[in-house]
DNA sequence: CACATATTTGAACGATAGTTCAAGTTGTAC
DNA sequence: GTACAACTTGAACTATCGTTCAAATATGTG
């Protein structure tokens, strides 16, 4: 009946339409800022009548935090995925915040707005936080170094901020160079 | 006439109105984010009827601009101050960024607020990177390395976003591990 | 005084917001 | 078929929004 795998072609639809009108929000966020999301933007890009919105995230506010979830996850994703498969992990890294400045720019300007309405709402804050956190997981495989995680994680704050809002220079080496500074690798191979 | 430097009383309150306005803006902030800014809350907030703010600023977007310039100004006047006249240039920023988990943090919550608005507005990058530019300076004072520059405003950025996001510890003396590590200095001095 | 300029006020307009709801449709179980 | 649950729709309600405006007040100039 109502178990949690039910194959019910009801629910599945249902659980599709969620994913599209959180989809239709985060296209909206890219493309007008957390404060272009309402219920009846979102309805228009997804294409579905306003009260179907409501339906799915009864306060506008739901939609928000699912649409942080989803994004936050995808991006968290990227960085599981470095740590398990890329050889030269800081490398990796340097090259997902690159990807800021070209094709990634509008779901990292997503990411911002989003998060920035994450340190308003406690509820938000674990969430935001696992990104942190797995960067800094990253960082253990490069350093034993507490203060040095750290810094890498700061940096890597740092530097997608620069490069989305600095319109600062972000091609991988650079990136790459300055997450190596932060780890405090030695500084005959980083200076030119 | 109407030179610049009138003591017309009439000009002069107008400066005042103005002024309070923007404070009033900067809670409103504060408490409720950039989206809870409205003509009518900075007008309560200010104790105002509404036509006077926008007998101020013609639109929202004039008084938002007003606002991010204020705030942007008031911390690069901070950190020239602390370039200008302290001794340990870098412990100064620490203490300033620490400040963001105590008294300042409603200030580095509207700041953060501000910055991302101005992601998306053009006209408002030169106003969001001058405060980046101003830590680099500081950062010259500390190192030759162009690298360790840009680590170090990287960093001095995510470590605000920890602060005010994560919760992140912020004491004095962390952040300033942090930002020593950042820029490279050698190892022993800064593990424990 | 009269005259001009700057500030202040309350009311109003049209637009859009979040949310609710009763009625309709589609798919599942019996 | 009937009964039921999930999904979908259009219309509506109330609230608030940005902005405008004519009139009133205060201040400076002659």
């Amino acid at each position: 009946m109502g178990d949690d795998t039910t194959t019910d072609r009801r629910k599945a639809r249902g659980r599709k339409r969620r994913a599209e009108i959180i989809e239709a929000t985060l296209t909206v966020v890219q493309r007008d800022g957390a404060a272009g999301v309402t219920h009846r933007t979102v309805a228009k890009e997804a294409g579905i009548p306003v009260s179907l919105s409501t339906y799915y995230f009864a306060t506008l506010d739901d939609l928000l935090v699912a649409a942080l979830t989803s994004v936050a996850e995808a991006y968290t994703a990227r960085i599981r995925h470095i740590i398990d498969h890329d050889d030269d992990k800081l490398r990796g890294l340097a090259e997902l915040i690159a990807e800021s400045a070209g094709p990634g720019r509008d779901r990292a300007l997503a990411e911002r707005e989003l998060s920035t309405l994450a340190a308003r709402r406690p509820a938000l804050r674990p969430i935001a936080r696992r990104w942190r956190e797995n960067v800094a997981e990253l960082a253990r495989h490069c350093t034993d170094s507490p203060s040095a995680v750290a810094a890498l994680v700061a940096a890597s704050d740092g530097l997608c901020t620069a490069i989305l809002i600095d319109n600062a220079p972000a091609d991988t080496d650079y990136v790459h160079t300055v997450l190596q500074q932060a780890l405090g690798v030695p500084r005959e191979t980083v200076e030119q």
